[in-house]
DNA sequence: GTAGGGTGGTTAAGCGCTTAACGGATTACC
DNA sequence: GGTAATCCGTTAAGCGCTTAACCACCCTAC
């Protein structure tokens, strides 16, 4: 059997009622009695009706949609899970509600803005998600200039914009005690790219920390989430002059790349060397040994994201929420500093 | 500055036209001089004038966006760079022309029809992807009964619906003949669950290589590409009478599982066990040792999917594409056979 | 001089839905 | 009994765009 959408006029003549009554009874909204309601509705589902996105958006003015675009290189966006986590909270809170998710990754930031401001235009989105704030970032700008209520996955940097975010600093000071403890001094900072708002959170945490705890050889190396640049990295600070033994990096990927440079310079983890990866994945628990991470609420975040935007949407005001804390999860990557 | 979205109106007050004259110098149709056009032209752009999607979609029927819902368990798709890649692939095909994606993941298989069943209601796609076929998939039924445009990631099984595919069979043959070729002659299949179709012909082109081949211990076992279930598969057939001295992986994370499994029982790779990982990924390099592979284009997979949905919904006939062929990357973990 | 054929536009209907404004019955109230 | 309030429904406009149908005008042809 092939199907024909039916539109509500075919709903109101088969009800024997104006399109407008049925606009109000399947909108629940008051101005028809409760049978005519039940009448209706019945007639609706039998006949399998669901509204037209389109028609509905160009009366109400809105899209039932929210938008998210990645601006990360193919290549790196492949291997880390954290994107795919964050989408499944995302559809989760989704779920059962009458938005969709617009997903774009782009490979340069300008195709980003350019995606936003054609998602805004053809009236696509009703908001959208901000991922990876960068300092003096031009989607702020934009959303402001656009109207287009937006919430950061990320820390609450700029004043009047919502925002999800987890505090980073004192899990980035847990983690330099809990290295600190185990014997460790010299410990490298292994960073995501600077320009990124949470690269300079993490940074500042680690060395405002590292002062604290009096670990002067405490320092910061910059990669881009790739695992080349990760071995790069790794490589060259472990054949420095005095290499550290500890290594905290920025995320997953760049510590498991570490992993191998570690193996193939002939170092025992974690006897000669402890790693820790930041946001913990199905890839951590994989890799031998297992690596010790810092394990963050990746999928929680993103809900909350979607709750806060859609109330943001609303007309919420901007509110700042904060989700559960960051927690380390000791594997098999970290362990007592040599002597 | 705030902006107001302007409309095909504004732009006819501005050049003193009608909005017809507007609409069809904007969609470059004849009905207007070429004088006149350039002025709209310029007009358009100087407001910043972008057709709203749903207007547009309300009058001629078409959503420009397609669809693509994924029916994997949050837990693995979060590590399966499968997903990434092949969404990387379609944006690429995506990019620049007018049509945006809409994106699913769910749970389950009646919430996957139903989110395709709700995108055609609500008339929000042109037409679909669909992955991960199935024996009998009921989502063949669905876009044939609701004519919804869908193109098949995989081989084509169902006669008249178009679909993009690799050759796996070969890929399988040669994986078999390669292990041969060193030595192996019990080899195990490690696959994925039986109901996807290409576990099917995977299983299929493996029993039948390995009966040209006399492989008579050749077995296949089946895990659900976690990588919980392929740490206790490998486990069982490892520790079971006549073990295996290689295994061939339906994915890149049930190998690297595995890889964790051999070094806990005490094997090494490869001395005493190669594994082979389907689909190449980031991941597989990043291991040690690094994992030999079946690599397999998928982005381009997903960028001619696309191309081809574009064709159908144009009216083009259900064309079955093949793309390149997969390619066997031998890394660190495959080997001469123990004696 | 008029019929015929382009050009270069305009007009208006329609896509499917929402919603303010209206109106005919009932019911409530004093 | 008259007026007001309430209930339940209809009407019609409008969201922004496309497009068939129409029209005014100029040009050419015989």
């Amino acid at each position: 059997m092939v199907v024909k959408r039916p539109t509500i006029s075919d709903i109101a003549k088969a009800a024997g009622v104006s399109t407008g009554a049925v606009s109000y009874a399947l909108n629940n909204r008051p101005g028809v009695s409760e049978p005519t309601r039940r009448r209706i509705m019945d007639i609706a589902d039998r006949l399998g009706w669901v509204p037209s996105s389109a028609a509905r958006s160009l009366s109400d003015g809105r899209a039932n949609a929210i938008g998210l675009v990645v601006d990360r290189p193919a290549r790196v966006i492949g291997v880390e899970p954290y994107f795919m986590q964050l989408i499944s909270g995302i559809q989760g809170a989704l779920a059962g509600g009458p938005m969709s998710l617009l997903f774009q990754v782009t490979d340069n930031s300008a195709a980003e803005l350019a995606a936003y401001r054609r998602w805004w235009g053809e009236r696509r989105v009703d908001g959208v998600l901000l991922v990876d704030l960068i300092q003096n970032d031009p989607r702020v700008e934009l959303v402001r200039e656009l109207r287009l209520p937006a919430v950061v996955l990320g820390e609450p940097v700029v004043p009047d914009l919502p925002c999800v975010w987890t505090d980073d600093e004192t899990a980035v000071e847990e983690v330099l005690e809990y290295l600190v403890a185990l014997g460790h001094q010299r410990i490298v900072r292994v960073a995501g790219p600077t320009k990124f708002v949470h690269t300079q959170t993490r940074s500042r945490a680690f060395t405002t920390s590292a002062a604290r705890l009096n670990l002067t050889e405490a320092r910061v190396v910059h990669a881009d989430y790739s695992d080349e640049a990760a071995a790069r990295v790794t490589r060259r600070v472990l054949t420095s002059g005095t290499p550290p033994t500890a290594l905290v990096f920025d995320n997953d990927v760049m510590a498991v790349s570490a992993l191998g440079v570690a193996h193939e310079l002939g170092l025992t983890v974690p006897d000669d060397l402890s790693l820790v990866a930041w946001d913990d994945s199905a890839l951590c628990r994989l890799v031998r040994p297992a690596l010790s991470a810092v394990r963050r609420p990746i999928a929680e975040r993103g809900a909350a994201a979607v709750h806060l935007l859609l109330d943001v949407i609303g007309g919420a005001p901007a509110e700042q929420l904060k989700t559960s804390d960051p927690e380390l999860v000791p594997r098999s990557t970290t362990g007592q500093a040599p002597t």
